[in-house]
DNA sequence: GGTACGATACTGCCACATCG
DNA sequence: CGATGTGGCAGTATCGTACC
């Protein structure tokens, strides 16, 4: 398929060819790299790609086509590009083969994909097979024994050796004659035979450096919709729970950000820092029985509702408006802090007679965080410090999430104030009665 | 069944980008 | 420009597996 010619190609870029094509991954790596051994190739090419190849991301990308893991992962890669990159004895070079890890897992997909290469060809035509010149399909020829071909991947390298990889481990199950064409963009002569790769270097600097991610929290909204089925681990129901608490159970319901798209209130948690730390508390609730989506989202609902309240500033916010600038209550760093806390809460409803999810507990909670707060002296009249009180306690920057967890937890069993011991002894302390609600919990 | 090793997860800290 | 969210790194803990 012929690419049609873009308006916005400088000048004297207009002539060259350019079109989409499907190519064999295993013939793909004779045309490229080929092999140090065979003649007309260039040996240099070869081991320098060999060099500068990630194996492991080669073999993470395999792994993720398959969607299963790989192992013995570095005799695989030998079995299989062994021919094609092992330099010959005496040979200069990197160590073949290459030291990888022998187990590689893999990211799941619903819809494992392949996205196109960009691939430089010289010496190939092109040949419209219609009589408008520059539109609709063609055919791409070339004599692969020539030695004027010349292909050159511009990106995708570990995407061609992944697919490679995985196409021959697949082969491995369901026989020699699978074969699989991956889309590949070529660009015809677009830089000269011979002639120094300008282009082909500005298109790979545009296409890799400039690349940005998007913000976490955006595909955290997203995976839940992506998956379509049960979470089957802590991090996928994490997201349920997470998304929940977002659109429609608790006090946060249309608070959590978004970044990047402008969703949520400034100052509230986003929401895939909520998430991670939802994650933490999954195996506390699972443990105490706490075992469905629901029972779960409505008992951190409860959780956060008892938090908020208890810091005597949760608000109403209306869309479009903000939180009282001097409320820190919402906040990341607090509130990740505040559901570390959730294997005390677990025991806290779980020594009392009230039941899980019940109004009775939620007043409980209330009461104890409460005090909590005010034993770790982060109380100032009724309501939990302001922003510049917190700030002053040092409980921003670098370690002040540490520390201000560790006045949670410090206050969480004592019965007296905790406010003025030091860092070290807030610590301590903090580490001890994490260890005696495991304790508590474990029974 | 025990041990050693490799792989992974976790943690605290810091760097950096973004945003108001 | 400071506050905040997020990623990266290094060190450490834990888990899983291969091997004896």
């Amino acid at each position: 398929m012929i690419v049609p010619e873009s308006p916005f190609a400088p000048e004297s870029l207009t002539q060259v060819k350019h079109c989409l094509a499907a190519l064999d991954v295993a013939k793909l790596m004779e045309w490229w790299p080929g092999t140090p051994h065979v003649p007309h190739r260039n040996p240099d090419k070869v081991r320098a790609i060999q060099r500068s190849l990630d194996w492991k991301r080669v073999a993470k990308i395999a792994a993720y086509l398959l969607q299963q893991e790989i192992r013995d992962t570095p005799e695989k890669l030998d079995q299989y590009f062994r021919s094609v990159y092992e330099p010959r004895k005496f040979e200069k070079g990197r160590e073949w083969p290459p030291k990888v890890p022998n187990v590689t897992g893999y990211e799941r997909s619903q819809y494992p994909m392949f996205s196109n290469v960009l691939l430089h060809v010289n010496g190939a035509n092109v040949t419209p097979t219609n009589k408008q010149r520059g539109t609709g399909t063609a055919n791409l020829s070339f004599n692969e024994k020539s030695r004027d071909l010349n292909f050159s991947v511009i990106d995708g390298q570990h995407r061609v050796n992944g697919a490679f990889f995985a196409l021959q481990l697949l082969r491995e199950v369901r026989g020699k004659t699978v074969t699989w064409e991956i889309p590949a963009e070529i660009f015809l002569d677009l830089d000269a035979a011979g002639a120094p790769p300008k282009h082909q270097a500005q298109i790979f600097i545009d296409v890799n450096f400039y690349q940005k991610k998007v913000d976490r929290s955006l595909v955290a909204d997203l995976f839940p919709t992506a998956r379509s089925r049960d979470a089957i681990d802590d991090i996928e129901r994490a997201q349920d729970i997470g998304r929940r608490l977002m659109l429609e159970t608790g006090p946060l319901v249309g608070m959590i950000q978004i970044p990047g798209i402008n969703f949520g209130t400034p100052d509230v948690v986003s929401l895939a820092t909520l998430n991670s730390a939802i994650e933490d508390a999954i195996p506390h609730l699972l443990s105490a029985g706490i075992t469905s989506l629901a029972e779960q989202t409505e008992f951190l609902a409860i959780c956060i509702e008892a938090w908020l309240d208890a810091t005597g500033r949760k608000e109403h916010v209306d869309d479009g408006e903000s939180l009282d600038p001097d409320n820190v209550a919402y906040q990341g760093r607090v509130l990740v802090s505040f559901l570390s806390l959730i294997p005390a809460c677990i025991w806290k409803v779980q020594t009392s007679e009230a039941i899980f999810g019940s109004a009775q507990s939620k007043s409980l909670l209330t009461k104890w965080l409460r005090d909590v707060i005010n034993r770790a002296g982060l109380l100032h009249g009724s309501q939990f410090l302001s922003k510049s009180q917190f700030k002053a306690k040092g409980y921003l920057g670098s370690g002040g999430l540490a520390r201000f967890r560790d006045s949670l937890w410090a206050a969480s069993l004592a019965r007296n104030s905790i406010a003025k011991r030091g860092d070290e002894s807030k610590a301590a302390l903090a580490i001890a009665n994490q260890k005696k609600i495991a304790e508590a919990l474990s029974r």
